[in-house]
DNA sequence: CTCCGAGTTTGACCTGGCGCAAGGTCCGGC
DNA sequence: GCCGGACCTTGCGCCAGGTCAAACTCGGAG
């Protein structure tokens, strides 16, 4: 493995507050990793034996329902921790990670875990900090879910994910991952058929263009107004 | 205030493993307050100066939508904290806190968050597990509700409602605190009237009780298969 | 005891969006 | 360049469950 550069991560949230030294040290215990488009990270039930940081892409983290079912709980953008299990005192990961587009990871052995929280300073708080944000927003989900149309639901979905990884491109705003309908769908709780006839409605009024995998917001203020956001 | 008796937290998990001492020195700085039913405990949005433990009572934890609906976003039995915002570093409620039931808590000042977390061996683990085990719940929350049909989401709310605080009672068991079919309309996503419908027949096939407010589940096993738990 | 409002029940109707089915199109591999 | 699989589109029928409307019942206040 070559030596990993520490401007790598010294400006992300939870080492944001760190020293050189103190960097070095957290990146010499590091594991970095590929992962190819499509591949496990880790998965949901497997022995929590590693942390990890996304360097690079975009994880999907997938719950599979004992009927077999899928649901995408949420999109990682890079910078962030994910599979922080240890941290609140579980033994194996809840959920399975994959990589949505290709990823680029470091991990550390979950043993290091504690040591990381009180070594350095700023970690654990930039760490709760990210999980209230994801409580917050799981709660937003599922509020969501259970009260707005399908169509608000696939447009909010669509905007978040503009939000957290779009890139500015011709003519609008692009998904900077590979994302499919289906996958649209295991995110909003319909089908891969309603979220294909909302894009080519919202594509023949022009809100949208979307090849296979790709989508570009042309739009944006009208498909926040289909979200239902209150004016 | 009367002197409050340590033998009220000291079993509680946040504080299993603390002294007497240091159980005295938490009352001490403890504030407790009664709340009669259906009243706030504090409200979202509000600035989050106090966090709380529930003592006796369950406590409904409400959100509130842009457009007016609401959303139960879960339900909390005594013996937890509430009202953690601090913790994860938010400096307002996410969410309100009604009294379901008529209920006691404690609370402290939010200053004193950080000193609990360092000085008291066994708090913060405690707190970490607890805001794991409710990411866990809302993740399979969500999943239900993105996947789930209606009967097998007020199914499950029903048994997790029994889980949580039923009580046994001649005939079956009761949940402990009162719950209106608009009540579970909120939590599953769907309408009083739905609900209403399938309670009425649950009761007609001898599987629940209910009278106003109160609901007695008489066949637990046979709610449970309605549920699609996989057997 | 009576009144009143919150909570509940039930019916009739209507529709969003799911299931099914059949094709179309793009892309990567050989 | 051709083939095959993965992905996308579209039409049609149907029904779970939402909406609207109306009446009933319980239980507490006075």
């Amino acid at each position: 493995m070559k030596k990993l550069d520490e401007s790598l991560i010294a400006p992300l949230p939870p080492f944001r507050k760190l020293d050189r030294a103190q960097i070095r040290e957290i990146l010499d215990q590091a594991t970095s990793r590929r992962h190819d488009e499509g591949t496990e990270i880790f998965r949901g039930g497997d022995e929590a034996d590693r942390f990890f940081l996304l360097l690079d892409g975009v994880a999907r983290v997938v719950r599979v329902l004992p009927g077999g079912e899928q649901v995408i709980v949420r999109h990682i953008p890079p910078g962030q921790l994910i599979g922080i299990a240890p941290a609140l005192g579980r033994a194996t990961y809840p959920a399975t990670a994959v990589a949505a587009s290709e990823a680029l990871t470091l991990s550390w052995p979950t043993r290091l875990w504690p040591g990381f929280m009180s070594r350095y300073e700023g970690f654990a708080t930039e760490t709760w900090a990210t999980v209230g944000q994801r409580l917050d927003q799981l709660h937003d989900d599922m509020a969501a879910l259970a009260t707005q149309a399908v169509e608000q639901r696939v447009a909010a979905c669509v905007l978040r994910m503009v939000n957290q990884t779009g890139r500015a491109v011709e003519g609008g705003i692009e998904i900077a991952f590979p994302v499919t309908r289906a996958n649209i769908a295991e995110m909003t709780g319909t089908t891969l058929h309603t979220v294909s006839r909302l894009l080519s409605a919202w594509e023949k009024d022009g809100l949208v263009e979307s090849r296979r995998k790709r989508i570009v917001v042309t739009q944006p203020h009208k498909l926040v107004l289909l979200s239902g956001a209150t004016a």
